[in-house]
DNA sequence: AACACTTTCAACCGCCACCAG
DNA sequence: CCTGGTGGCGGTTGAAAGTGT
């Protein structure tokens, strides 16, 4: 109820500024979880004609869906080797430092973990590196030190009482560790350590694609503005 | 067992960049 | 150059699952 008054608000606001048209026809469309059978419509129809046309492909695959949501149903679902599941201790320490490097650009940040999708990298972030970073003092936004926090000690009594199984006892105790030896390098050069060249993995095929596909003036390496280089090459 | 509260994560939304005409 | 269509992105929402009382 309420969420219909707000679309045609929304819907009649920006007609009024843009008189921008939305991507898809709102009646008639499913919203919501997916069924199994649209899963299967979308994924045989991807098949055999391929992703892309997103805003055509829901009519052409029968399905009652927005082209934008069928997209994304794919990208973080459908789309074969997709990594599901708890994230490895050295993905987060990816993430950590990544995020540290390029902010929420969780694409980015997605692009160099093997099979997760920005979205899964983002939910991961909120539901638990940033309050994980935050319990230990740590800012999530600059990756600072608060300076009236103190720096609790890597006990097996810090650990969170929410997720508290051994696995994810162990995988805490593991970030604190991680993070305890990040914070002296921000504490000494207030700066992350941003040296990604150990836990990187190999840039994915699709990189490669893209990097190839771009002109070498997109190609950039990082440099902090104020600190030494990292030796990260990014295709941004 | 029942309820309240919290956490997780799939899905939606609007905005923006890019490109073809 | 302008405009409209499209794809991609990051922020946000809300239902479901989990946990505490």
């Amino acid at each position: 109820m309420h969420y219909i008054s707000t679309t045609i608000l929304v819907f009649t606001h920006t007609r009024k500024k843009g008189m921008r048209k939305p991507c898809c026809e709102k009646e008639g469309t499913n919203k919501g979880a997916w069924s199994k059978q649209e899963d299967q419509k979308l994924v045989d129809y991807i098949q055999t004609h391929g992703a892309g046309r997103w805003c055509s492909l829901p009519k052409a695959a029968g399905l009652h869906r927005c082209g934008k949501s069928c997209r994304l149903r794919w990208i973080n679902y459908l789309r074969p080797n997709i990594k599901r599941g708890n994230f490895a201790q050295d993905e987060e320490d990816l993430i950590i430092k990544l995020h540290a490097l390029l902010g929420n650009r969780w694409s980015l940040i997605a692009g160099r973990l093997p099979g997760r999708t920005d979205n899964e990298v983002k939910n991961y972030w909120n539901s638990h590196i940033r309050r994980k970073l935050i319990k230990m003092g740590i800012d999530p936004n600059n990756h600072k030190l608060h300076q009236t926090f103190p720096v609790p000690k890597p006990s097996p009594s810090t650990t969170s009482t929410a997720q508290s199984s051994a696995n994810n006892n162990d995988r805490v105790s593991d970030t604190q560790s991680c993070l305890v030896e990040e914070t002296a390098t921000v504490s000494s050069t207030s700066r992350l350590n941003l040296d990604l060249t150990i836990a990187f993995s190999p840039p994915t095929n699709a990189l490669l694609e893209e990097h190839k596909s771009r002109p070498t003036s997109q190609c950039t390496n990082i440099i902090h503005e104020d600190s030494a280089p990292s030796g990260l090459l990014l295709f941004l």
